[in-house]
DNA sequence: ACAGCTGGGTGATTTAAGTCACTGTGTTGG
DNA sequence: CCAACACAGTGACTTAAATCACCCAGCTGT
């Protein structure tokens, strides 16, 4: 037994010594904070917690991958990120000492590591480095949900579906050139979900995209065949100018 | 000229003491920020900074008010926020040592304080409360652009603006009733801006809500008259109930 | 082998938004 | 006083998107 606790605590400080929040951090603080936590484990298909409910702490993944999603007024269900070993769960209610944002939900059988808020913020308080690692993500996040936000708010369907298709095709391979190819495991209405708009329209612009010979579609393999068309569908000037319309 | 000197400083930190960002700061430690800064005049209209541009430090509004926007690739040019006395611009390059995110113009008459980032962070890993500040206001912010964000992809212009104008109502006055008013000097292609839209659709939107007695406008004044009805307009269910449309 | 499910593909129709073009109404300044 | 301008109001038209209502694979369990 005590065998278990000194292994499950090195297990730990592997996990967050890894996670972008606590890199860098000399390993006596990590000890410390890894101290502080609570192991717990969520088996496939368990809610860790649901949004708006008042938040104690934040989770740490340990093991296999968490899902973060919202449900919309209209009903349907948005997913908002889903995190793998070193991510982080529920920081916003830490720093901001409001409610859960989300539900969240275990992918697959995962452990992860409970961190009271007091103990967050203490720690925080003698590590300000830390701190400003977090400060940075934080930051980061804003960006990435406000260029979201603008995306949803002034492009097309086709012109989302493209950066979308653009964004997953760098994150596999980030050397672009044509012919890459890359998988995406989503059915039409997840990739709908997450453009925020319906399967058929969804379909009806993959479709175009196809037809048009931008891209190649094989099961949940995407090629892109034509990087510089694909660009093309991500900027609204595309619509503007004739000469496009004529080589499609 | 020293005497010139002493003053400013002092007006400094009593403006930094006001904002969000460092209220409940030892007057010492404001002492240290406010010296490091260096002010900067900006008649109405000039731009401060451009969006993408490399950042090196983060501003605060000392006088007047600045606004922060984005021009899209289609031309339309869209407010993120304003600023006022003790409101903070560019915090973000400033923690992920990225570009600014947005283009900022004096609305009127401005005076400003500039912070170097590499001086925001040392006070930062110096004051770790302030930082915890910093994470907590940052929360918050990433929680209204996702709100923001949810609202823009899923709503429609009246639902936007019914949004808008409760936040705004809220904002002037925290206890909601009917028959509350509150003052919202903007012209209607402003109001379009914000809400990503165009004065015509705008305008008929607000027309809507005034025939339906949900508000009434009188000049740059508003008066919330069905204080029910207006968040019926907020989410999207108001269309799926035959009910309501009897009820307005 | 087939009922039932899930994921995909389509046509027809409706609707909110955007676009254009023009009118009306102040305000401001020469 | 009138030209110029900025803002608001509107009608007519166009177009993406959404919605509805189907059909058509494949696959799965019985």
């Amino acid at each position: 037994m005590r065998q278990d606790c000194v292994m499950s605590l090195q297990r730990r400080m592997d996990v967050l010594a890894k996670s972008a929040w606590f890199e860098n951090l000399p390993a006596k603080a990590l000890a410390e904070l890894a101290a502080q936590g609570r192991e717990r484990k969520l088996p496939q298909g368990q809610i860790l917690f649901t949004a708006n409910e008042p938040a104690e702490g934040m989770y740490v993944v340990l093991s296999g991958s968490v899902r973060a999603f919202r449900e919309n007024i209209d009903g349907r269900e948005q997913t908002i990120h889903v995190e793998g070993v070193g991510g982080i769960l529920a920081e916003v209610p830490v720093f901001d000492g409001g409610a859960y944002p989300s539900t969240t939900m275990a992918e697959e059988d995962s452990e992860l590591l409970f961190l009271a808020k007091e103990d967050v913020r203490r720690f925080l308080l003698q590590h300000p480095e830390a701190a400003l690692t977090a400060l940075a993500i934080l930051a980061k996040k804003l960006r990435t949900v406000a260029s979201l936000a603008e995306q949803l708010s002034l492009k097309d369907v086709t012109q989302r579906l493209a950066t979308l298709l653009l964004e997953e095709a760098r994150r596999k391979n980030p050397k672009l050139l044509d012919g890459v190819s890359f998988s995406m495991p989503l059915s039409h209405a997840q990739l709908a979900s997450r453009l925020g708009s319906v399967r058929e329209v969804v379909t009806r612009s993959l479709q175009k995209l196809v037809q048009q010979e931008v891209v190649a579609i094989h099961g949940h393999r995407v090629v892109i065949l034509d990087l510089k068309a694909l660009r093309a569908q991500t900027d609204p000037h595309s619509k503007a100018s004739p000469a496009s319309a004529a080589r499609r």
